[in-house]
DNA sequence: TTGTATGCGTTATCAT
DNA sequence: ATGATAACGCATACAA
């Protein structure tokens, strides 16, 4: 079914039926009717591709996302979810390309062969040859992160450094004074991940500017991990009274290992950090963090996005997200002692929390 | 840059570039180096819409996911990304589509203006519409999940049903004489969700069958809801014994409220269910279920897509996978008395479990 | 108010 | 072994 048989069926030619269904010229109310009688018989709808080549766009973005292998956590995901429902409301496609490595047959495919518009491209690395390629072939996208060298390119970010800073401020100012950071997977680390990295600088930052002892460990993206960290910090360094983390996945470990310690949250360890709203409600007690948020993230890298398509040449954007540390139950005074030995409190640990 | 352009600076016919390219004709030697140095030259790689509209396929699938209100769980998730990777493999794109009413803007875009050359979608209800407009659209597709008239379509789904079965077996054997299903949200179950619906079949068939008593609850994919279910099944039910779930994303709030509630698993109380792996082995302690093969179904899922768009008129196959239930630590015998006051056993309730 | 003709970038048929 | 050309389905400049 293409144009050229609504044409016939309906006696008018083919730019009559075009004019018709785009407004862009006016045409008889009469003529109008028979047309589009004919398309609601046949269920005509003109073809994308067609009319994409046509067009020179093809109204579809890029969501390049990490690939499967490293599983997202629920803040991509929650991202991913709001860029394809941002750009649904704008009656764009979304064409995933899972890429990671440098040399990626479909993220080639994306950039090279006209497929899409634009391209958001999610967890960049501070040093990303994506970037370039993406400049280089001056197909307009936005970054989900961004790349130490970033004048050139769009983007929006968390403010992971200033976010940590202000955790480990709140931490000190409630008299801990030794706190670690448990960050992201070794791997993300070592691969000059921006979050891990920036987290690092907020954390050495506050750590130093307020006088405290500060030690980092870095934690794949999973439960286990985080159990494994807690474990890992406590033997270590028995007298370490709080956390902060930017790893949301390792939260549910990180909350098991201090109840199988017999720590009780906030009474004998404080923890916050940096998290999905989610994440932060689920912990036990909730969590004090700054919340991610990741849909937000999602519908501003749309819009930043459909702005770049139609002006590509307008001084790249950028957008640092600082959202408030909410102040929840998991962050407490400093115990008198440090946590060795849990101190005696109300509702302790051990005892059954019904 | 077009196929043009590189005849032009290579001093042949376009269609002598057309031809280098895909080696369907033979080309000499030195004029397909010739051709070869330009294009590497120049970067250049075909148009992708272009070559859509000629060849007739867009060689992009449509990937229909709930929306982004109901966020995914792990299992949909690892589903999406092993179906992008699989596509990946075979040189296709994925086009992501959320779509779970019926009148869709996003779902009737990727059908009727041929942007796909075939569907896979997710989340099917026992009654669909979409399977309808597929149908009709005579675009080949795949289903994850089945329609109770399942005849016309292609699908691949879980043995919800046989496995809860089978758990509910095990529960029986073990000695537990009353026994309830945690199973999706009240709205799913309620808009006739597959996989709830078929749950529900199992589980009542299999309680009838051993004579057991059974209770089922609707339960939010969300922790929370996980925890609300489990305190008031043992409010209402103070001789319950054992739970079967699938519902993976209540399975951390199961836990927790079987902890609050002084409950030991699996001493005092045994779980069990259909789940993905992770989620399985993530549970304290480790889950006795059936592991939902997520990935395979990816796979399988784009292998039968691809076989239905090359031949769209085979006779649809149906693939239906009962992964065997994994014995972990999550069952044990029903304890002597009834849950209400757990009896005294190793390592029970209460004390921590350093 | 409507029709005719052209071109988007490719692939493939026909001709040489 | 290679070149000229038509066609895929659409939108639009130009003509009437």
């Amino acid at each position: 079914m293409n144009i050229g048989e609504i044409a016939r069926r309906a006696g008018v030619s083919r730019s009559t039926v075009s004019y018709a269904l785009s407004g862009k010229r006016p045409v008889a109310a009469a003529t109008r009717k028979r047309i589009q009688d004919v398309i609601d018989e046949l269920g005509y709808r003109p073809n994308a591709t067609a009319r994409a080549l046509k067009e020179g766009r093809t109204r579809m973005i890029g969501l390049v996302i990490p690939p499967a292998g490293n599983r997202l956590t629920h803040m991509q995901l929650d991202f991913v979810g709001s860029v394809v429902d941002a750009a649904a409301r704008a009656d764009l496609d979304v064409l995933l390309s899972p890429s990671g490595g440098d040399h990626d047959r479909s993220f080639e495919r994306l950039i090279s062969e006209s497929r899409v518009d634009g391209v958001i491209l999610m967890e960049i690395r501070l040093q990303d040859a994506r970037v370039g390629r993406l400049l280089q072939a001056r197909l307009p996208f936005v970054g989900i992160g961004h790349t130490t060298d970033d004048r050139a390119m769009c983007w929006i970010d968390v403010d992971y450094a200033g976010l940590v800073r202000h955790t480990v401020r709140h931490l000190a100012d409630l008299g801990h004074r030794k706190v670690a950071l448990i960050s992201r997977s070794p791997e993300l680390v070592a691969a000059g991940y921006g979050p891990a990295i920036r987290a690092r600088e907020g954390f050495t930052e506050a750590v130093r500017e307020r006088g405290v002892e500060g030690v980092e460990v870095a934690c794949g993206d999973d439960a286990r991990s985080g159990q494994e960290s807690i474990e890992g910090l406590l033997r270590a360094h028995p007298d370490l009274t709080a956390v902060t983390t930017v790893n949301e996945a390792a939260l549910p470990g990180i909350q098991r290992a201090l109840a199988d310690a017999g720590l009780s949250v906030p009474y004998d360890f404080s923890v916050t950090g940096v998290a999905g709203r989610l994440w932060a409600e689920d912990f036990r007690p909730p969590l004090t963090a700054a919340d991610v948020p990741a849909h937000d993230m999602g519908v501003q890298a749309v819009s930043l996005l459909i702005e770049r398509i139609a002006a590509p040449h307008t001084p790249p954007r950028h957008i640092l997200l600082a959202p408030p540390v909410s102040l929840r139950s998991s962050t407490g005074a400093a115990p008198a002692r440090p946590a060795a030995g849990p101190a005696p409190h109300p509702g302790g640990a051990g005892a059954p929390r019904a």
